[in-house]
RNA sequence: GGGCGCGUAGCUCAGUGGGAGAGCACUUCGUUGACAUCGAAGGGGUCGCUGGUUCAAUCCCAGCCGCGCCCACCA
């Protein structure tokens, strides 16, 4: 034996050897009516690569199916990848840019989703092959996409996730659980698309708080307070023919309907039910009152642009104000072919002028008009949260459009429900506490994306707007004839799904649904989830509402997509900051492995997976956990040199030496209690435990003690330490493989020829 | 505003109602017999602060200080 292992030579060649072996097929190493014990893989972006939080996610999946492959379970983990519908359609389209090709737009529809799939197939392997360097040990043969199928889709990437996708629209739409909706929604201006509310950050800017003067109309004024006394009373007032609003965005006056003040404001109480003018349109605004409204905020008086900002949106519907959009998909000015912004009123020149301008250009614009016109009243300086779209980083426009909404509320009951009983347990528990916040006041989720990579949604518009939703044109078009007595031409709805409609079917989906596969008998629900808390509201609810939903048993009751959600921390640079690409501080798992092996990334991983919040990676610890493997290689490689080799029919309760009686009662703890920490979800306990005996209790005392009796001359002592040390080293290799396979694979073949891989050998069974 | 987490050795982090720990870094010594990717020995911490519960608190409770995250708020 070499002095070290070499591991940037030997991993690549173990992984095709278990591979080839079938070691990591659904059941490989399963005992006679074993248990099932089934994981589904978060699916990656198919055009990402691996990250650091990748390799955690999937080293403690794969410690835990080693682990329970190795006890003979019937083990499946699931891969597969995601289309992730508005990421890849950015990475695709940065690339048509970078290549000075023509956009999606002169593309068309057909062929930019053509080049997609170009994409999927030839950088979609990518992450494949970077999981199988981490030793990552899913059954290949499986891998799934949650595109599979769709229309559209080449030449083997066939597949039953389409009709999945299409069978839950449908039966959502038609249990009136989905459905199309005009309200507002959060517009990204630069993907021109709607967004659902958790893909909007909340980002804080410096800004302005403007204030304008709102003439009042026919003439009118009132008295404001402008001095007062020390309990507050007014003392001192002034004669306005005009209102003051304050605004953080000016743009967005030119679709005012309306001021609102609150109902018990006594400074504007004369006020209400009259109207105010909008300055350079001319526009007659109601002056409401409305407890939305705050006095200590702004100047009291907010002025209410419906179709631009949620609460006056609210507020709208409430008072009957006319909402007005003034912008267009790209978020620059709409007026001059826009009906709804002439209605009733004359805009000037300089309102005019704004036309086709970006909606910050139109800020200062008009901001400079109104100094110019002597309506701009002040402004302050402050700094608020702007909702920013998560992809491409923009400020979102509400904006108001027609889109399809899940009603979340309903779906949310069943799966608040099976965690409240317990049918799902997370760990540790108290992200509990944040799934329920978040689904008990969850708002209707919007589903549908104005993009072209996506599940396109299966619903077909008559000539009259009317919707038929099915599963295919055909049955469209049959219930459109029913509809209307007769054949009408249909037109087909051109927006796709939400990523996440379709990752929210994953361990369904995967295993065969909505075909009735013995797959999805046996392996359906899943033993664990294992995720990060990042995705706990876009993933890991949403599939537990769709679980609960369509998968019931013979009583009708719900049957969760999994019993365990284990959520691990989030994986920082050494600084605990967040590891971006600009900022340069992200560390490469892939560099990590080609310095210092899979096994000592993993072990590190595994290590610091403790249950918190987030874990600060510093790299000298993977060094301190390399030098662990090679420690364990040289103590096979004394064994070697003491020819100690595992001997036939040995029996550890058999053997006479105290220190060979002693590493045998060592051995049994070590099992009991590298099982109890994985039981539950204690990864690092685990680790620690394998650390502290292979270094502080084999290599420090046993071996150390075992030097006099191999080289003694009681020849039975010699041979009994010789087989004694084989096996507790064998034990060990076992115990240590889900954590670290290659080394201990490597190690598995030296002494001897075996008739298995260690990866389907059993666990040990001795007890402390 | 609502919720959550963290603060232990120089750094990155475990941990427990009774003895304060690991890796890295540091100091000294040791290289023909598993291992220098090593071994032996060692220095270094009032376990954020204050109060409480307890025979006993780094751990449990309350408050405070500092840091961070999630959700909600564009007047």
């Amino acid at each position: 034996m070499d002095k070290t292992f070499d591991a940037a030579a030997a991993e690549p060649d173990l992984y095709a050897r278990w591979e080839a072996s079938g070691c990591f097929a659904a059941g490989a190493n399963a005992r006679d009516g074993a248990e099932t014990y089934c994981i589904v893989i978060p699916p990656p972006n198919v055009t990402g690569s691996l990250h650091i939080g990748h390799a955690l996610n999937n080293t403690l999946q794969d410690v835990l199916i080693r682990w329970k492959r190795m006890q003979g379970f019937d083990v499946l983990w699931q891969p597969g990848q995601d289309h992730a519908g508005i990421a890849t359609q950015m990475v695709v389209e940065r690339a048509l840019a970078a290549e000075g090709n023509a956009g999606r737009r002169e593309m068309g529809r057909d062929a930019f989703v053509r080049r997609v799939w170009q994409q999927k197939q030839e950088s979609g392997g990518t992450i494949i092959g970077q999981l199988r360097r981490l030793g990552a040990s899913l059954d290949w043969s499986r891998n799934a996409f949650t595109m599979s199928g769709a229309p559209g889709a080449p030449e083997g990437e066939e597949g039953n996730f389409h009709d999945a996708v299409l069978r839950v629209f449908v039966e959502l739409y038609k249990a009136g659980l989905i459905y199309r909706d005009k309200r507002l929604v959060n517009w990204d201006p630069v993907f021109e698309t709607a967004i659902s509310d958790l893909e909007v950050e909340q980002v804080e800017e410096k800004g302005k708080l403007w204030r304008f003067r709102y003439p009042l109309a026919d003439g009118a004024s009132y008295e404001h307070p402008v001095e007062f006394d020390e309990d507050g009373e007014a003392t001192a007032w002034e004669t306005r023919d005009y209102l003051v609003v304050a605004t953080t965005r000016p743009e967005t006056m030119l679709g005012d309907t309306g001021v609102a003040v609150h109902p018990e404001d006594h400074r504007y109480a004369g006020l209400v039910g009259t109207d105010a003018i909008l300055p350079l349109v001319g526009r007659r605004l109601k002056i409401v009152a409305d407890d939305y409204a705050d006095p200590e905020k702004g100047t009291g008086a907010v002025k209410m642009t419906p179709a631009h900002d949620f609460n006056d949106f609210e507020v709208g519907k409430r008072q009957g104000l006319r909402s007005i959009n003034i912008m267009t998909p790209r978020a620059a000015m709409f007026l001059q072919e826009n009906a709804d912004f002439h209605f009733g009123c004359e805009p000037t020149p300089e309102a005019m002028a704004l036309e086709g301008l970006d909606r910050y250009e139109a800020r200062a614009k008009l901001v400079e008009v109104a100094e110019a016109q002597g309506w701009l009243d002040g402004i302050d300086e402050e700094t608020h949260v702007v909702p920013h779209g998560d992809r491409s980083k923009a400020a979102v426009e509400p904006y108001l459009t027609d889109q399809w909404f899940v009603d979340a509320k309903t779906l949310a009951k069943e799966a608040i429900a099976a965690v409240r009983e317990g049918e799902t347990v997370f760990h540790p528990k108290s992200w509990e506490k944040t799934y329920f916040q978040w689904l008990e006041n969850i708002e209707p989720w919007c589903v549908s994306r104005q993009l072209w990579w996506g599940h396109q949604v299966p619903v077909w518009y008559g000539p009259d707007g009317h919707a038929f939703c099915e599963m295919t044109e055909a049955a469209a078009a049959a219930a459109a004839r029913a509809h209307y007595g007769e054949d009408r031409p249909l037109k087909r709805d051109e927006d796709v799904l939400d990523t996440w409609f379709s990752s929210g079917l994953w361990p369904m989906g995967t295993l065969g649904w909505p075909g009735e596969t013995p797959e999805l008998a046996r392996y359906y629900p899943g033993g664990v989830l294992v995720t990060g808390f990042d995705i706990i509201f876009f993933w890991v609810a949403r599939m537990m509402m769709f679980g609960c939903h369509f998968m019931k048993d013979e009583a009708g009751k719900p049957v969760v997509p999994f019993k365990d959600v284990y959520v691990h921390a989030l994986v920082r640079a050494e600084d605990g900051k967040k590891m971006s690409k600009s900022v340069g501080n992200v560390i490469d798992p892939l560099d990590l492995i080609d310095e210092y092996g899979a096994d000592a990334m993993r072990f590190t991983l595994v290590s610091m997976a403790a249950m918190g919040r987030d874990i600060k990676l510093a790299t000298s610890r993977v060094a301190g956990y390399r030098n662990f493997s090679t420690k364990l290689w040289n103590a096979a490689r004394f064994g070697e040199l003491n020819e100690c080799k595992p001997v036939e029919g040995f029996d550890p309760a058999a053997v006479s030496q105290p220190l060979n009686r002693w590493i045998v009662g060592e051995t049994g703890r070590l099992r009991a209690a590298v099982d109890a920490a994985l039981e539950a979800y204690r990864f690092n306990d685990a680790a620690s435990a394998l650390y502290g005996d292979v270094w502080g209790v084999f290599c420090d005392w046993y071996v150390e003690l075992s030097k006099p009796l191999l080289s003694g001359d009681d020849a039975a002592a010699r041979d009994e330490t010789r087989a004694t040390l084989a096996w507790a080293l064998d034990a060990r290799l076992k115990l240590l493989h889900p954590f670290m396979p290659f080394v201990t694979e490597a190690l598995w073949e030296q002494p001897a020829a075996r008739p298995a891989m260690l990866a389907v050998t059993d666990w040990p069974e001795i007890g402390p």
